[in-house]
DNA sequence: ATGACCTTACTGAACGTTTGTTAGGTATCT
DNA sequence: AGATACCTAACAAACGTTCAGTAAGGTCAT
């Protein structure tokens, strides 16, 4: 791995854990064993680094659920897949979960887009596609979002839930939480379309 | 209102904004037109300071729905109620919902444990109990953490959403979130029952 | 009523440290 | 000889924090 990629891949962990004005250049030259001004050899300032350290977290992600959508199996099978799979990358690569919640805190516009656009456009339709099948007189995109919002609330409030009475051990498990969310939104489907 | 109000007040929306590495307390003095003395007049050091508009910003907070379960209405109409109140606070008070995104995300297992127990326990109990009222059967804790998480996703994640492909204007207002979200929720619910 | 005295709410200026960034120099390899 | 990858050392600015001082208001014996 060369140098601009150990930075790269330290700053996105300490990036994720401390946020941009919370990690100084020096911090980071320390973590991988570099002087401060190598890391400047290699990225003209933080800012660039920051921003080149959240498109290199991103880049990866996308085609991770390519095998989900390829599968053909039913509709309904499909959810239950693209669910667990999700549910599974963001506990699995927390630091990515974190540095990506930062950005949407930060919530500046054309890094919005630039987001939206470039890693999860092609995500986001395909599960819309899903939901039409599935749910064909509901909007799609609300049910889209809703899919995600599901299985992202368990991962982010984790921390926070077991501190809630009716907490079990079970709660943190990806399968226990995928099948809850599946049923969940296939009942929903049912409803509607009988 | 009191100078130590004042700065509270003013240090929610800062440190909201910019995290507490971000905000410095000259910015803050500035802010609230006193000297950078004067604030430590009031508090010993900055992350006291932090942690006491933390828990400002969360006090008055928990009231809000008690209006919702004092109500006598059915248990559905219940649970639209509090999806649409819920939506409504957290969309109107911006930076309460940003600082609070911030404390998920730094999840000092210490504080989590006092937002959960100080703050919003007696919430979440309500909302379990409407819970288990309307899908006996299924595992309350899990359901209360849907109902909130389907809310607090599409306030969360408003910035990028709109850049998606399928996105509305009306995705944006507040009673058709609530509609839709208490809708996918209450058919999954006679589904099961039934 | 008055001067002495204490408390409260502040100010300006400084403290030592850390910050992002740069200049100048040194090896190594092509 | 020139490009690449790195170093030490320094820069000014900003950082959290502190210290000495001041102006206002209340208390109390005289």
């Amino acid at each position: 791995m060369s140098s601009k990629e150990k930075i790269l891949s330290a700053a996105i962990v300490l990036f994720a854990q401390k946020g941009y004005s919370g990690l100084s250049m020096r911090q980071l030259a320390l973590a991988v064993d570099l002087s401060v001004a190598a890391i400047y050899h290699h990225f003209p300032d933080k800012n660039t680094l920051y921003l080149e350290a959240v498109r290199f977290a991103f880049l990866d992600k996308a085609q991770v659920f390519d095998q989900v959508w390829k599968s053909d199996c039913s509709a309904e099978e499909k959810l239950a897949r693209f669910i667990r799979s999700f549910i599974n990358v963001m506990l699995e690569d927390r630091d990515f979960h974190r540095l990506m919640q930062r950005e949407i805190l930060e919530a500046d516009p054309e890094r919005m887009q630039l987001l939206a656009q470039g890693v999860f456009t092609s995500q986001f339709c395909l599960l819309m596609q899903l939901a039409t099948e599935l749910a064909p007189e509901q909007d799609a995109h609300l049910l889209a979002t809703s899919v995600i919002g599901l299985a992202k609330y368990y991962i982010e409030y984790q921390p926070l839930l077991k501190y809630f009475p009716g907490w079990k051990p079970e709660h943190e498990m990806p399968e226990v939480i995928a099948a809850h969310i599946t049923t969940l939104l296939l009942n929903s489907f049912k409803a509607k379309t009988a």
